[in-house]
DNA sequence: GGGGTTATGGAACGTTTGTTCCGTAATTAA
DNA sequence: TTAATTACGGAACAAACGTTCCATAACCCC
């Protein structure tokens, strides 16, 4: 019936990302877009709408590739405290030596657009449920196991726990001495002590 | 020798922070800060250099005002304890309910341009600095009267505290329950148990 | 192999961007 | 009062912004 895209979607969808995931909303150009994208400025608008509707479907990109990462390691942890070590480890991994730290795409979301945007606001709000609501579930499976004290209260211990990897998060935006990275984790993992 | 000013610098410089802070350094036209600084373009341009600079000395100017009131509080406690639940207090009631939550002025420079404008990381690194110094030496005093165990590493748990406040920093740029940030602050408190 | 439909590339749109320029106003030392 | 200097208001600037439009190209069903 009609002429087929050449463009796989997701392709553009995972650059438009990596923009916006680096340069945030404002900073990131229709140009910049139409340059690294690979797809030519008619097509961009045919398939996405405008760039704010780009943004949100990138925001959602990103919580699916990214951000789920992380929720499979937490609810298929058997050691948990192991486990949130690791995902500390791999937030640190992805920005130290980065000249350019892009930190993590939805809290910068969070800072640059939330406070004006219903629409990004919710997708902050949907990850920030989805990954508390993970590590509750997996603190109440661990003490159930005898493999944590069950005097920890799993609902405001996640909360600690997700809101310590959102400073983290924040923090490795100016570069930090590993030491100091390293003296985050110990503490904040002391709550499962 | 030549004309008077018709502004006092402070006060401009107090408006400037007042559009930085709540829609960022890009989000924020020059036309933007000729409304609301009650300052003619010219003079603008005349007395603060370009919108960086103006940016760059508004940082400052936040930084001096707003952190400098948690400094004097860390550096005066009595109670750390005590302080650091209420410094989360004026966090939160300042954010909270508010339609559009201004956040904290340098997470949201870190997150939109430290990582490509070197002069706002060090105005990040530095009050990170104060702070966490703060906060550590909060802690040995505690100590030395004490006030507080002395198997508590004063480094480390500072930067746990000041990450935890980041953190909460961000979450409140969408609204949050009530209930989920008194668990943070009771949980990252516990830090000093 | 048309005919209907969508995709594409590129030019073009009107706004808004950050910044500069200039004529005039105000200030004070001489 | 004059001369020298700086501040001011507003027009003006080129460049970049996000978006739209259109002629053409590619595709599939009939």
């Amino acid at each position: 019936m009609a002429r087929t895209k050449q463009f796989e979607v997701e392709n553009v969808l995972d650059a438009a990302v990596g923009l916006f995931w680096k340069k945030g909303y404002h900073a990131t150009s229709a140009n910049d877009l139409v340059a690294h994208l690979g797809v030519s400025r008619s097509s961009l608008y045919d398939t996405f709408g405008d760039k704010r509707n780009l943004y949100l479907q990138a925001l959602h990109q990103y919580r699916k590739r990214i951000i789920g990462r992380h929720l499979y390691l937490i609810e298929t942890a058997t050691d948990l405290k192991e486990t949130l070590e690791a995902i500390f480890t791999l937030i640190i991994e992805q920005d130290i030596d980065d000249f350019h730290p892009r930190g993590c795409m939805l809290v910068n979301a969070a800072t640059e657009m939330a406070a004006v945007d219903e629409d990004v606001a919710a997708i902050v709000r949907g990850n920030q449920w989805d990954l508390q609501k993970a590590c509750e579930m997996a603190i109440k499976k661990a003490q159930y196991q005898n493999e944590l004290r069950t005097d920890i209260d799993p609902k405001s211990t996640a909360a600690a726990i997700y809101n310590a990897i959102i400073g983290m998060r924040v923090a490795l935006k100016t570069e930090q001495e590993q030491a100091t990275l390293d003296g985050i984790i110990l503490q904040t993992l002391r709550l499962l002590d």
